[in-house]
DNA sequence: ATAATAAAAGAGTTTTTCATCTTCTACTTA
DNA sequence: TAAGTAGAAGATGAAAAACTCTTTTATTAT
């Protein structure tokens, strides 16, 4: 569904989001670490959020990646589009460049409907939502 | 969504479903020219799907690719099944391995609804039922 | 100021996916 | 049964994605 550094991208994203409200900002091997993802790896993607404006940073001692109260208001739509684009939420699904409601491609009606549902599901999802649940552990962001 | 191997699985298996239900065969280059693909890995993938029994094929002259009554009765979820496995209809969307219902990825439960849907559509697209559709040209599987 | 810390940036490697080319084998038809 | 056609199989090449390593730059605390 995802690619791989889109799905590091939402675990790393949601792993900060709970480090903000707390207060707290979240270095990259803390990071890496708390979602089990390869550090230098992970590293790039959140500078590249971070170019973006998805994510803060400070560098130097007591530094680390944060968000701010406006980020947390990102929902996981806006990472993935920031980190995959947004072919998946509007490309055709057997890869057709011409493929349009006028030039249809087999699948084309049956694909928008499912693919509203999966945008619509992640717009709900905001990074800041998360929080409760993984501190009652009632959820996980590592892998093994 | 899926990989480029699995689009154009795809599409080739919807080109041979219309050639067969006029009683033809499709030789590899009608194939490849037809849902405009590179010809020898169009071969590669068809042999595989030949191998899984999901399309069989005829060598020699008046040979080439077709799909027998049965087959005809194949969807789509066969073919993505076939190509790029069941990740897309069971796996974490986040891509953790331990995710479960017991031990839930963030977005466990909304992937399971967006998933049952999509595996629905798939399933739901019978290989013989776009033949009417490409014959009146309401659909298309080229590229450009 | 300086040392320590942590992110930023760039180059480089490995792996996977996508795609091509060539040779071989099976089948059909005349 | 010979010639020609068409798929099967294996080796190879190119591009993209995933991952690593090293150096630089910014910040903070002492």
């Amino acid at each position: 569904m995802f690619s791989k550094t889109c799905e590091y991208a939402i675990r790393a994203m949601i792993f900060i989001a709970q480090k903000s409200k707390n207060g707290n900002k979240a270095g990259i091997k803390e990071i890496s670490k708390g979602i089990d993802s390869p550090t230098h790896f992970i590293a790039k993607i959140l500078q590249d959020l971070s170019k973006k404006g998805l994510v803060q940073s400070l560098k130097g001692p007591k530094g680390g990646f944060y968000l701010d109260k406006s980020s947390l208001k990102f929902s996981l739509a806006d990472v993935v589009k920031a980190i995959d684009g947004d072919k998946i939420f509007t490309g055709c699904g057997l890869g057709l460049n011409q493929c349009s409601a006028s030039k249809p491609c087999p699948l084309h009606f049956e694909f928008i409907i499912v693919r509203k549902q999966t945008y619509a599901m992640l717009e709900k999802a905001k990074l800041g939502a998360f929080s409760k649940q993984l501190e009652m552990k009632l959820t996980f962001l590592k892998r093994k």
